[in-house]
Parts: C-alpha cells; structure tokens; sequence
DNA sequence: TATATAATTTAGGAAACCCTAAATAATTAT
DNA sequence: ATAATTATTTAGGGTTTCCTAAATTATATA
C-alpha cells in the first residue's frame, strides 16, 4: 500500500526519467524540492518494496510495478485537474495544485468513471500504456449513440441534436427530429452516405452530416 | 493549518458532541478506532491550538474555531459524497468512504462550486450555520433563471445545474453543459417543447426536461 | 467510608518523513 | 596521476501519530 508521500516520489521519478532511463537522486531532490539526504532515505525505501531499481551514486529508474502506479496516479491527476478546469472554472495553477492533492484520494474506480464521464482526452500516459482506460481512447459515457452508428433495425429514442452548425439543428427539427421522438434506422447505401430513417408514420432520409447530429437512447 | 488527522479528530468530535455539550475521550477513541491513549495525546495538542476545549478527565468540546473547521470538513464530505454516490454511481457505503479521504483534499472554494453545480440541498451543519453556503440554503443565486424560461436571443452564463434524476445531470454535464459555460437560447418550437441551444461553437437541441435542469445567470 | 473496578492519563517506544552537518565517493582540473 | 571540487550518502535529530503497559483518578460497591 503506498502512501501518499510515496506516490508523489514515484510520479516524480516519472516525470524526470521519460527520455532517460534513469536519474540522479539529486535531480529529484531538486524537482521535488526535498533535501539529497531525504531522497536517498525514501529512495532505498521505494527500493526495498520493489517500486524503483536503485544503485548507490548510480541512479533511480522505476519498476514495472512502480511504473504502473506512478501513471496510474497521473492519471488520476490529469483527470481531476480537467475536472477542476473545464467543469469547476479553475485557473490552471489552482486546479494542478489542488490535483496533487485529489490524486492521492480518489479510487482508481472513480477516477476512471470520471474520465469515461467527461470524455477526457488521450492523456499522455496512454501512449504507452498497454491496456489504456476507455476515457483516454475518447469514449464517453454519454449511452447515446450518433444515429449514424445504428446498423439496420435498430431503433431508440432521440436523446439530443448536436451540431457545430445551427442551421443544421434547427432544419432537423423542422423534420420532426425532436428530442424524445422515436427514430428507427431503416437502411444506410454506404457507410458515409445517406440514412433512411423511420421517424412516427414517416420516413426521411438524411444525408451524412445531418445524421451525425443526432443522437439517440437506443433500446434493446 | 490543520492537517488531515486532526480534521478526522474534529469532524468526529462534532458528530459525537451533536446533542450533547461534551463527550468523553475514551467515546472518541471508540468511535475512531484509535487507542484512548492516543487520543487523550492529540486532545490535548487540539486544545492547545485553541480548536477543543478539553479538561482532564472530564471530556471534550469544540470551540468556535473547532466547530467551523469541523464543519467545513463536513460540508466537503457531504458534497463529495452525493458526486461520487449521484453523479459517479458509486454505491453509498464505497461513496462515504472515499469522500472520508476526498474531503480534505478538496478545497474551499472547489467544494463551494461543488455544491453550486449540484444544487445540492441543505445540509445538516448550515441548520445552524452563521454563513451557510449559497448551495445549503438551496438558493441558488437569486437572478439565475431557468434556461427554458429564455427567449430567444437571451444568453448568460450556467451557474449550475439541478435535477431530482442524477442521470439528467450526468449527461448534461457529458454533453458538456457546465457551470461558467456561456448559453445562448436560440429558439424553441413550444412552450413545452425541446429548446435550442447555442453552447459554445455548437448547437444543440435539448427536450423541455433536461433544459428545465439548467440554470444559468442571464447577462443584460 | 474504604476499596475494588473502570476510565483516563502518563511513560516509553515505533514508523514515516523531513532536516542539517559530516563523511565518502565521483568527477574535474592541474 | 593527484588534488580540488562536487555529488551523494551516512549519522544524528526532530515532528507527527500511533501503540502498549503502567500509573493515576473517578466511580461504584460493600
């Protein structure tokens, strides 16, 4: 079980070796603006439980196992600090501040939840990370799917209209294309070509772009 | 600065003296599963800091200073909990717990948007409280507005969101309609009918029910 | 009221981190 | 290659919290 002290030496140690393979234990003293003899200590401790490899004037590089908190730990902070900016308005400063603290107390259950809810971007860490979270592969939570997704014979609910361009939203709904209606996808001619979709009595086709802007609580 | 475990002592001891004026230290140390030598130990260094008052022997009580930082922590407990229990889905006894190491990482002003955002209603410390927070009165800024209540043309910022079914919350939150966000109302087909929305350089259309979830303050 | 029992506090110690100063190893310059 | 300099580690201490065992005070019983 790391504490908290601990995890901040490991995603410290990250930070600095990404390039390098491994760094000097003064060098993380002065990133992590803890006297040399501190880090020596902490560093033959990290040593002991298997989270970093190190050598005596050498220098420290994680393990596996240390590797695997130490980004599982950025990413809880990355998650929060987008939390702290784009929903709670914080200033970068404030919110990577206040994120040094979340990424020690959320539960990595939480903190995935979290990216899946907000759709939070590839982070860095999953670059490289051999099984990546859903949220850094850009799924979102949202259950709606883009209406363009449905294969033949599915049908749902419309659960909103999203489009960067309001004529589109505005002519859809001329249609009929309301939230709450049901749509049923009835036959596509191409995978970027027109939908036919089934919307009460009627049916309409749309082309491509105008049903990418709809999104629907498909039901089983 | 008060630390965690000393936030962990005070919230306890508001939580026991509830009802009551004082209570004993060995009452505490079951309640925390601490030894009572222990706490008899930081008893006395709270009491030095002016946070309990503590007498030999005869037990402990918060002081002015005490009972505000014990029911800061609180507040952030509670507001930690209702996110991780309605927005997170976690199940209420993983909820508390996590919200017990959430709430003193949190900070001040992030746990009063927090409470903002969710409209969440009044908790127990403000009954009581000498400057209840926005959100505990259930208050929610006087001038905000419900987004359905715009007419076309009308704009403003999100000041927060509220609604009696989390998942409402949840998915305006995922389609991005956050607290700070500028709105635009850009028209609507009836008076119960689905709105459209201006949000950021997208256009979105939303039925009645989750635009009646939005409140936003209206810029003149 | 005197004493047995229960509650509470003091004493002494341990673990996690931090620090400064002294010692040692590595590097650089002559 | 050797001395001077710099980097790194070891030594010795300090703080915060925790614990167990022993001492003390309060309470209850006879």
């Amino acid at each position: 079980m790391t504490t908290r002290n601990r995890e901040d030496y490991l995603i410290s140690i990250l930070r600095l070796t990404e390039g390098q393979s491994a760094i000097k234990t003064t060098e993380l003293s002065t990133f992590m603006n803890i006297s040399p003899a501190s880090v020596t200590e902490m560093v033959k401790i990290l040593s002991n439980e298997g989270l970093v490899e190190y050598e005596k004037y050498k220098g420290v590089k994680l393990t596996e196992s240390g590797l695997h908190v130490a980004r599982q730990v950025r990413k809880k902070h990355h998650v929060m600090e987008h939390f702290l900016m784009d929903i709670l308005n914080l200033d970068h400063d404030a919110a990577h501040e206040e994120a040094c603290k979340m990424e020690h107390a959320i539960s990595d259950e939480s903190a995935v939840k979290m990216c899946k809810m907000f759709g939070i971007p590839v982070d860095d860490d999953c670059k490289s990370c051999k099984n990546p979270c859903d949220a850094c592969l850009g799924k979102t939570n949202d259950s709606s799917k883009v209406l363009v997704s449905l294969t033949p014979g599915e049908h749902g609910m419309i659960s909103h209209l999203k489009s960067d361009d309001p004529d589109v939203v505005k002519k859809l709904i001329s249609l009929g294309f309301v939230p709450g209606r049901e749509v049923t996808m009835d036959s596509k001619i191409s995978d970027k070509g027109p939908r036919v979709i089934g919307l009460g009595n009627s049916t309409v086709a749309l082309d491509f772009g105008m049903a990418s802007s709809i999104f629907v609580d498909v039901s089983s």
